[in-house]
DNA sequence: TGACAGGGGGTGT
DNA sequence: ACACCCCCTGTC
């Protein structure tokens, strides 16, 4: 990693209870924030700090194994809370998965009791998938690390947010590619002159029911079904939408015997059988496949 | 410790 | 099917 990141200490808001139930461990948690949903949390140790709409916070586990927050702002608190889906029940949503007649994915629910989907700001999480096409979560970080550094210093406040869509639409292409975007740069860039044409396009398409809200977001540059599935999960609170990538195609062939099944015939399958709360099933695999590639 | 392939969580043509 | 970019990772 070329690039330092924010550094918290605790002294701000000093450290304070954060109420998720239940109470994730520190491999669910390393899940929920770092594996996959969000490209903004960096561990120092046991602390996780991560940005998202301006915000900073740093999250650590207490003594007793509870979760403990602190940020520059106590306004920070609250917007935590709905970044995490701290109202929302983990533990409700998993039970209406249909587990009892899945062995695979109830040996998943059992593994990472209490991961969660995050509910991100839309505007970055389109920014983070745009980025994502065939990198790892690594070099999308350094990514959005890189866009955050250079192009997101605001006048006030935290100076190394990301840049808003309206700040991306005035960056040159070539500097946008100088963030180690690649190809992905002229996406990014078209995407921005087209949301800046069009005011109230992204917000409006945030609240579209689920099928029109993919139909819209597809229509942008760089955005196919996968990365408008993504978005919807991960910004939008869209437990329907399941994305179909490389990786969960090969889970759904080695586990569920899908060899040979094309992304459409998956995503069908996906949403019939694990129904309304797919992207929460889709969560689980994931961590599963994850951490079984990390034992070898 | 440094060079060198190989491949990567997709989209557009 | 293949190009698009170029950084990571594993390997020698």
């Amino acid at each position: 990693m070329g690039e330092t990141h924010a550094v918290i200490t605790p002294g701000w808001t000093g450290w304070q209870p954060l109420a998720l139930s239940p109470t994730p461990n520190a491999a669910v948690l390393a899940e929920i924030i770092d594996g996959g949903q969000a490209f903004r949390w960096e561990r120092q140790g046991d602390l996780w700090t991560g940005q998202w709409d301006g915000h900073i916070a740093s999250l650590r586990r207490g003594e007793r194994g509870q979760l403990e927050w602190g940020a520059p702002s106590a306004a920070t608190g609250p917007a935590l809370l709905r970044y995490l889906d701290g109202n929302g029940d983990p533990q409700a949503l998993a039970d209406s998965l249909p587990w009892r007649s899945d062995a695979h994915l109830a040996r998943c629910l059992a593994a990472f009791p209490g991961l969660r989907i995050l509910r991100q700001p839309f505007g970055e999480t389109l920014l983070g998938f745009l980025c994502s096409a065939t990198k790892q979560i690594v070099q999308i970080k350094q990514m959005m690390a890189l866009l955050a550094r250079r192009h997101g210093a605001g006048v006030t406040g935290n100076r190394n947010r990301l840049p808003t869509w309206d700040e991306i639409a005035a960056i040159p292409e070539a500097e946008l590619r100088g963030c180690l975007l690649g190809f992905r740069a002229r996406y990014i860039h078209q995407t921005a002159q087209h949301l800046a044409a069009h005011p109230g396009w992204l917000e409006e398409t945030e609240i579209l029911p689920y099928a029109e809200a993919k139909a819209r977001l597809v229509t942008l540059p760089g955005v196919g079904e996968k990365v408008a599935d993504c978005v919807l999960l991960f910004g939008a609170g869209r437990l329907e939408a399941f994305p179909v990538d490389v990786w969960i195609l090969k889970t759904m062939a080695a586990r569920y015997g899908l060899d040979g099944w094309k992304p459409a015939q998956v995503a069908q399958f996906g949403r019939a059988h694990f129904g309304p709360l797919a992207g929460l099933a889709q969560q689980y695999l994931f961590a599963w496949e994850r951490a079984e590639a990390r034992r070898d």
